[in-house]
RNA sequence: GGUGCCAUCGCCAAGUGGUAAGGCCGCAGCCUGCAAAGCUGCUAUCCCCAGUUCAAAUCUGGGUGGCACCUCCA
């Protein structure tokens, strides 16, 4: 398996540290809001790569964290005079109802914030004691960019002029204007948390180096995971700092490979809170089936932008429409896990950086072909029991096709109206029969009213929601 | 201003030195009572200019046009 290394720049084989076992972490959502469809981009990419791993025989630890510390969420419990707790246990228990609902499989682990402290304090001990951090007098303790001869080694960033002149005005707390807080001393009562270091709340650079030391990093190797993933906008100054603070506190790096995942922009604009719903993945459920948003989500190479729209989602969806017509015509048919050509194929594409695209191309062709020889006369024993394992192994690595085919057609159609349509279909079958064509043409123009397709197959009469 | 990314058919999008995948849309045909679905066939020389090479969408230089990060952010 190849990856590309976003801080190398490059595409790197891949080598866990240790046989066949992988560990990665990826920095997972604040719960102070809904997740919007950007959450859902950067969790469905690394779902793919846990999957890929896994159908390459590697045991994967995958640690997303939940952030339930910081301001924007006490911001919004004194707005809606609520428990913080009961904000963010809201946020989160929504956040993993909806990344169900895109197929998102649940991480390994799922360390809070509040549960690391800990682990955090350690770490902050563990600098200062290096001198890789101070204490300034109103209690902030701040991580000294200066004391890392490696800082800005991950994004590559240089230190301009500009930024030597901002120190100089800006001098008055930290020695460096790049120093970020480690841990920040609140003195009103609202939020703290008590410290070796006085009352306060921890930087948001530090939860995720605390995390990964405590949960996830060998003690005794050159780097403390695997791989770390995220977004492409926290390489900096997110990621810089974890990776400096980890540095300079334990005796190995932070991460062997660094990925991370394109944004989403809605209508070639970027997400923002005057886009109104549209970006809310909750919005978008009601909506689309999360098949639908995983499969266009995911459709497009994972390290490019990604511009949502809702005429691309639904020619996005005709693709996937396929998928399950293909299965409509092998209902009934045993399953099947064996290993095909296909399947071999499909895993060297993605194994490629995730080469999503190339492995749809794949499966368009796989779907192609398996039709055409179920179009001929005659008997397909074999044919069907390898497109059944074809049709697994999708499910298992992308999480495409896993529902069942008749039901994903009849997505957001009430049951009432279904009563309805199976109503006229009868009508129409009747028409048929008796050779009164305009009559059954007029019943489907009633039934198509309800934007509803029909098609008359072998099989009986069958319709879809377009 | 600093750093970096991108530019491939009407739309979405692979391919990064060996002569342009795939999907949507469109056209023609097969199938169908007619449709729908399915199948078959057809549809681009890769933003512009110059260069390197036997060979470039792919490398180099220049230009034009987008975008991202540098502040909370997936």
């Amino acid at each position: 398996m190849h990856i590309f290394d976003s801080v190398q720049k490059t595409k790197r084989k891949f080598t866990p540290l240790e046989e066949g076992k992988v560990t990665l972490y990826v920095c997972g959502p604040t719960v102070y809001d809904d997740a919007h469809l950007g959450h859902a981009k950067s969790a469905l990419v690394f779902d793919l790569l846990t999957r890929v791993l896994e159908a390459n025989g590697y045991t994967v630890t995958y640690a997303r964290n939940i952030t339930d510390i910081d301001d924007k969420i006490i911001k919004k419990a004194i707005e809606q005079k609520k428990d913080i707790k009961e904000i963010t246990d809201f946020y989160t228990d929504a956040f993993h109802t909806e990344m169900q609902a895109i197929g998102v499989k649940r991480p390994t682990l799922e360390p809070k914030a509040t549960q690391s402290l800990e682990a955090m304090y350690a770490l902050v001990q563990q600098l200062l004691d290096k001198g890789h951090a101070y204490q300034i007098a109103d209690g902030d303790v701040y991580f000294d960019t200066a004391s890392d001869s490696k800082y800005l080694s991950l994004s590559h960033r240089i230190q301009n002029e500009e930024d030597k002149q901002e120190r100089v005005e800006s001098s008055s707390f930290k020695r460096n204007s790049a120093d970020f807080a480690l841990w920040k001393s609140v003195k009103d009562d609202s939020v703290t948390f008590d410290s070796p270091f006085g009352a306060g709340r921890p930087g948001w650079h530090l939860e995720c180096s605390a995390m990964i030391e405590k949960h996830l990093a060998y003690k005794d190797r050159e780097f403390a995971i695997d791989i770390h993933g995220g977004g492409a906008d926290l390489l900096f100054p997110h990621h810089e700092n974890e990776a400096a603070q980890t540095r300079c506190a334990t005796n190995h790096a932070l991460a062997n490979y660094w990925m991370h995942n394109g944004f989403v922009n809605i209508d070639g604009e970027k997400m923002s809170k005057s886009l109104g719903n549209s970006f809310f993945l909750k919005d978008a459920l009601k909506e689309y089936d999360g098949e639908v948003l995983r499969f266009y989500l995911l459709s497009t190479h994972y390290r490019s932008d990604f511009n949502f729209n809702t005429e691309d989602l639904m020619h996005s969806k005709k693709r996937l429409d396929r998928l399950y017509r293909l299965k409509k015509r092998l209902f009934g048919v045993a399953q099947n896990e064996e290993d095909t050509a296909f399947s071999k194929a499909l895993l060297e594409t993605l194994n490629d950086d995730m080469n999503v695209s190339t492995a749809l191309a794949l499966i368009d062709d796989m779907i192609s072909s398996a039709n055409e020889t179920l179009d001929t006369a005659g008997k397909h024993k074999q044919l069907k029991r390898e497109t059944m394992a074809n049709l697994a192994y999708i499910e298992k690595v992308l999480g495409f096709g896993l529902k069942n085919p008749f039901e994903y057609f009849q997505f957001g159609v009430d049951g009432a109206t279904k009563e309805q349509i199976d109503a006229l279909i009868a009508k129409r079958n009747e028409a048929k029969k008796a050779k009164d064509f305009s009559l059954s043409d007029s019943i489907r123009d009633e039934i198509l009213a309800f934007n509803v397709n029909l098609m008359d197959t072998p099989q009986g009469t069958f319709w879809e929601k377009i």
